[in-house]
DNA sequence: TAGGATGGCTACCGGCGAGTATGGTGCATG
DNA sequence: CATGCACCATACTCGCCGGTAGCCATCCTA
């Protein structure tokens, strides 16, 4: 993952919602104050492989068309890492990481399951509608050593195992109705991970907000509840993808702010 | 796709169910009495292409290796389609159109649009799960040609107004609780999409299994309702994945077999 | 100001793989 | 028998791209 340990300014930080689509600033733009920290470099020169992945894949991506990204050439890039290879995986990693980071955050809570699910999922929709998203979802095995493929896929099962466990608990403690684990964290998954593919920075709604929306299908399910009134009539065909009559109860803490 | 006027014989036309990690068999296996039919080999072409992207994906994928599975080289792959991106093309095209076929197999029913969409679901998910499931769900705008590459987004783009429509009139006949269709569609693609990811044949359950499974989940919601007994012992942690006491009214008509 | 260290560039190699030129073989027909 | 066609193999071309060798500039330090 792009360096992990503390970094004093992280002078490109983007903002965390923001940058998808548009590339990202690069270290060298300026060429005369050239910066001199070694992570931040190696940091832009993942980021912008986690970008131009992106938009063209892996394998239509060279490290040339990375390198003129960020306006320098292809030895350059070798200077901070090793080979493509780690590249692909290192953006898995960025990804990842902030799922794995959620499911350390919500073990703390003292909430029923359900909620502490929503959560993670929440964040789970972020990161897969981050800019490591791509790579965190697409990463074939098959274009990975065997063993940072290993790495991966232990990686991906211990989120599994953490969204399966979630609705075990919720199971047991009621908030959750019976199901069966393995299915339904099949399901959950897929339709997050699938965000990836459709997702565009451009959309109205971000990475979150998605993830709400998936969540309140997840929860109420398409069969009608009897508390629902049936005929509510607003729900026919939203055009603003505010309205969301279907949405239940549990006010969320964040209003739907349109970025 | 591959030939779809009628064939005669269609000497190998695989198990409908157990073709997709186990290769197809070769027209050319025989050397001594080849088929003359040429619709057959160039089915056979497609198809083996279609295994190939299967375990290895597109880029790792020569199409030496191609001919190679069918015993033959390289030359007469090309004696029977035109470059590498049109067999991605077909093998998609393949795919996508037996769920087109779905659609217009439900339209003609008279029966709720819960219950059709189940339906296009359960054909969707076994369409997924077939050989051609790859292709169809991973097949990358970038690897291919602009019109190509638009020609699939319109299919892509049909399905997915062909699922926003049926829970439209869900939610407008009241078999479906109210939700936003738009991002309903996408979780629902999404969780069935990702079916690809995952599912080796090798697996215990089948395509069409695996759909009934999610739409269980999707129909039920994770939400506990009133009306299920909540205690309900028999579904902490469920084995057998047959047991699936979330599955809610509607007696299927096949029975969950094993296969 | 010498000299190392750091960081980057030019210029290359080597291999892989898509696609092709060409020719041979068997079969069907006249 | 010979002529043509369908089909398939041998043996290439050629461009792209991952990766590297080696050189040059700048800067920090003594």
């Amino acid at each position: 993952m792009p360096s992990n340990r503390p970094k004093s300014g992280s002078p490109q930080a983007p903002s965390p919602a923001a940058a998808r689509d548009l590339p990202p600033p690069s270290p060298w733009r300026d060429s005369r104050e050239r910066l001199r920290d070694r992570e931040v470099k190696r940091d832009a020169v993942i980021r912008a492989a986690a970008h131009a992945f992106n938009r063209k894949g892996y394998h239509n991506t060279s490290l040339d068309d990375i390198a003129a990204a960020l306006e320098v050439t292809k030895p350059t890039v070798y200077y901070y890492v090793s080979n493509k290879e780690q590249l692909l995986f290192e953006c898995f990693v960025a990804g990842i990481e902030s799922i794995r980071a959620a499911f350390r955050e919500v073990r703390a809570l003292e909430a029923p399951a359900r909620e502490r699910l929503r959560a993670v999922l929440r964040h789970y929709g972020e990161a897969v509608a981050s800019e490591f998203g791509w790579c965190m979802v697409r990463a074939e095995d098959q274009d990975l050593s065997p063993d940072m493929s290993a790495h991966i896929k232990a990686m991906k099962s211990e989120i599994d195992q953490g969204i399966r466990r979630l609705l075990r608990e919720g199971i047991q403690d009621g908030s959750i109705h019976p199901c069966d684990p393995k299915m339904t964290a099949f399901a959950l998954a897929g339709a997050l991970n699938w965000i990836a593919h459709w997702y565009r920075q451009s959309q109205s709604m971000n990475g979150a907000q998605i993830a709400e929306a998936f969540i309140a299908v997840f929860e109420s399910g398409l069969e009608p509840r009897p508390e629902a009134s049936k005929e509510d009539p607003t729900c026919r065909k939203p055009k603003s993808s505010s309205s969301r009559p279907g949405a239940p109860r549990s006010a969320r803490s964040r209003a739907p702010s349109h970025r």
